[in-house]
DNA sequence: TAAAAATACTCCATAGGTATTTTAT
DNA sequence: ATAAAATACCTATGGAGTATTTTTA
C-alpha cells in the first residue's frame, strides 16, 4: 500500500512502464504487477493504458497531484529526523543571568548560528538560583552563570571577564586610567546580592580578602542597575564585570581593575543526564572554538 | 521504509511493543524486528527501550510529531481518490446560455449540492455556439442550451419553459391575463438572433408558422436586455422564455402565451467520449430527479 | 511490424509466526 | 518473580526476475 506509492509516482511521471521501471531499478513486469495490485486494493483505475500509450485517469491525476508533494515532504522529514539524531537540528533552551544576556550570550549565539545553522534557540533571563533549578528539571538545556563550576552539573568556563570599579564622577580615582585593589581598600562597597548566594559577591569578597582587606559593605542589591544608581548617588563604589561597565550610566565612571586576579568566570552549565544531542554538539563546538588553533577562540577568551 | 511508518506510529503511540503488535494484528517479535530494521535503515535510534519501559528518543519524538498528521492526510487522499473514481468528488465545468443562468442553472446547482455534495463547479456564461465548441473541445463538461438535442452531443431536456409575450405598456393586450398566438398575428416582432443560429428564433418562427402566420420581424438582437428595451420603446413585441419575463423591465408587460405548444426546451448537453465520471453521475442524478416517483421532479418539469 | 504492456512461471528475500531467552524492575 | 523486549529459527507470502504472449498504432 504505502510501498506502492513511489511506484505509482514513477509510472505517472514517466507515462511509461519500461522507463519507470528503469528509474526504479527494477524490470517492467513486476512494476506492472505492483500497479495492478495497487489499483485492485484501491478499487480505482489509475491509468488508461494501451500497449502504445499510458495516461492517467481522472482519479490518477487527482492522486498524483496530492501525493507527490507529500512523498517529497516525507523525504524531508526523514532527513530532518537524521539531523535531529546527530544533534544538528533542534531547539536549544538557554537560561542566562542578567549580566551575561548582552555580552557572553550573543557570542555563544553567533557560534551556534555559525556551527549549527539548523538549530533554533529560546532564551530565558533568570536569576542564577532559578536557572540551576531549571537545568536540573530539564526545563532549559544550557545555563550561563558566574563561577567556575558546580558538582551537580557539567560545566565549562566560556569567559574570563575583567572586573571594573564603578565610581561616582567626583571620586578621586574617577580621573585615573586604571585602579588597583589597593586603591579600593578604604572604600565603602555597594555589593551584589542574591539572597546571600551571589557568585559575584563571593568572588569579590575573596578578591578583597586576598588583597588584604575586608570590604565595608553599605548596600546590597540583586539588580545591577540599582547598584549602579546607588554608586551615582555616592553611596559607595561597586565592582562589576565588564558587561555592566560597558553599558555605562550617567554619574558613574568605570575603571578597569588592573590586578590579574580581578576577573569573573562565566560558565556554561548543563545536566549530564538529560543533555540532548544538540546540547552535546553545541558544547563540543564551544570546545572547538576555544582551542588555540581555531580563529573563533578570541571571542570567548 | 514507507511500509514501516505505520509500525513506528503504532509503537510510538502505544509505548509498548506487545499492545502495538495487537493493534497491528501481528505478533510482537516481528514488530520488534521491523522497528529495529527501520532504525537501522534510518541510522537513527527512535526508541529508548528496556524490558519494562519504551519511550521515544528526541529524534523519535520529532518523527512522530511530523509523520502522524501526514499519514492521516494520506488516508484522506486515498479516500478522496476513491471518491473521484466513483464520480462523487471533483469539479463540474458548466457552460450556460444567458437566459438559463438565473433560472435553470440554479435548479441544477441545487440538485448538484444535494446529491453530490463533494462536487464543486465552475460556471461560464457563453453563447450557444461558443458553448458547443467548448463542450467538444472538453473545455466544459456540461452545457445548458435551448433546443431538444443535437447529434454531436449526448443531451437531455431538463426544462420545458413557458413562453411569454413582452408588450409595451400601452399595448391593447397589456391589460389581459394571457395572450394566444392568434392575438399576435398582426404584430411586429423584435426577434432573437445569434448570427442566424438562434435556437429561440427558430423555435418562435416555427411556432408562428404552425399558428398560421409568418412573423413580421423589425429588429434582431442576440441580447435579451436589448430586445426588451426595444419593446419598451415600441419597436414591436418579443417572445421570450419565462426566465426573461420574470426579470421584468420598466415599460414592458409580460403575458403568458396560453397555447400548449408555446414553450422552449432547455437541454443539458455533454460530450459522449470525454464525459468525466462526475459528469455521468450528475446526469444520472438529473434523470433520477425527473422521475415521477422523485419529489425533486417539480423543479425541472 | 514493432514497441510496449500483460501474462506465465520461477525464485528468493523478507515479513511474520512460534518457541525461547534475556533483562530490568 | 514477572512482564516485556530481544533472539533464534522456521514458514510462507509476495516481490522481483526471465521468457513469452498479446495488443495496437
Amino acid at each position: 500500500m504505502f510501498k506502492r506509492l513511489p511506484y505509482f509516482l514513477a509510472v505517472a511521471s514517466e507515462q511509461h512502464f519500461g522507463r519507470a521501471a528503469q528509474k526504479l531499478h527494477m524490470s517492467q513486469p513486476p512494476l506492472s504487477q505492483q500497479i495492478r495490485r495497487f489499483e485492485e486494493e484501491l478499487g480505482v483505475t489509475l491509468f488508461k493504458r494501451t500497449t502504445r500509450n499510458v495516461e492517467l485517469t481522472e482519479a490518477g491525476e487527482f492522486l498524483l497531484r496530492r501525493i507527490e508533494p507529500i512523498l517529497k515532504e516525507i523525504d524531508g522529514i526523514i532527513d530532518s529526523t537524521r539531523a535531529v539524531h546527530c544533534g544538528s537540528l533542534g531547539e536549544l533552551r538557554f537560561g542566562v543571568i542578567a549580566t551575561a544576556t548582552y555580552s557572553i550570550f550573543p557570542r555563544l549565539l553567533a557560534l551556534l548560528r555559525e556551527r549549527l545553522p539548523q538549530a533554533t534557540f529560546r532564551l530565558s533571563q533568570l536569576s542564577a538560583a532559578v536557572l540551576k533549578q531549571a537545568v536540573l528539571a530539564n526545563q532549559i538545556d544550557l545555563g550561563i552563570v558566574r563561577g567556575a563550576g558546580d558538582p551537580s552539573f557539567r560545566s565549562k568556563i566560556v569567559a574570563y571577564e575583567p572586573l571594573f570599579a564603578g565610581l561616582p564622577l567626583g571620586h578621586v580615582l574617577a580621573s585615573s586610567q586604571e585602579v588597583s585593589m589597593q586603591d579600593l581598600k578604604r572604600e565603602r562597597f555597594v555589593m551584589w546580592d542574591n539572597n546571600g548566594a551571589s557568585a559575584m559577591a563571593a568572588q569579590i569578597h575573596r578578591l578583597c580578602v586576598s588583597h588584604g582587606f575586608e570590604p565595608e559593605v553599605t548596600h546590597r542589591s540583586p539588580q545591577f542597575l540599582a547598584m549602579v544608581s546607588l554608586v551615582a548617588q555616592g553611596c559607595g563604589i561597586a565592582i562589576v564585570p565588564e558587561a555592566v561597565a560597558r553599558l555605562g550610566q550617567p554619574g558613574v565612571a568605570f575603571k578597569r581593575i588592573s590586578n590579574p586576579d580581578a576577573y569573573s568566570e562565566v560558565s556554561l552549565i548543563w545536566h549530564p543526564q538529560s543533555a540532548s544531542r544538540l546540547t552535546q554538539r553545541f558544547v563540543e563546538q564551544v570546545d572547538e572554538a576555544r582551542r588555540p588553533t581555531s580563529p573563533a577562540l578570541g571571542v570567548l577568551a
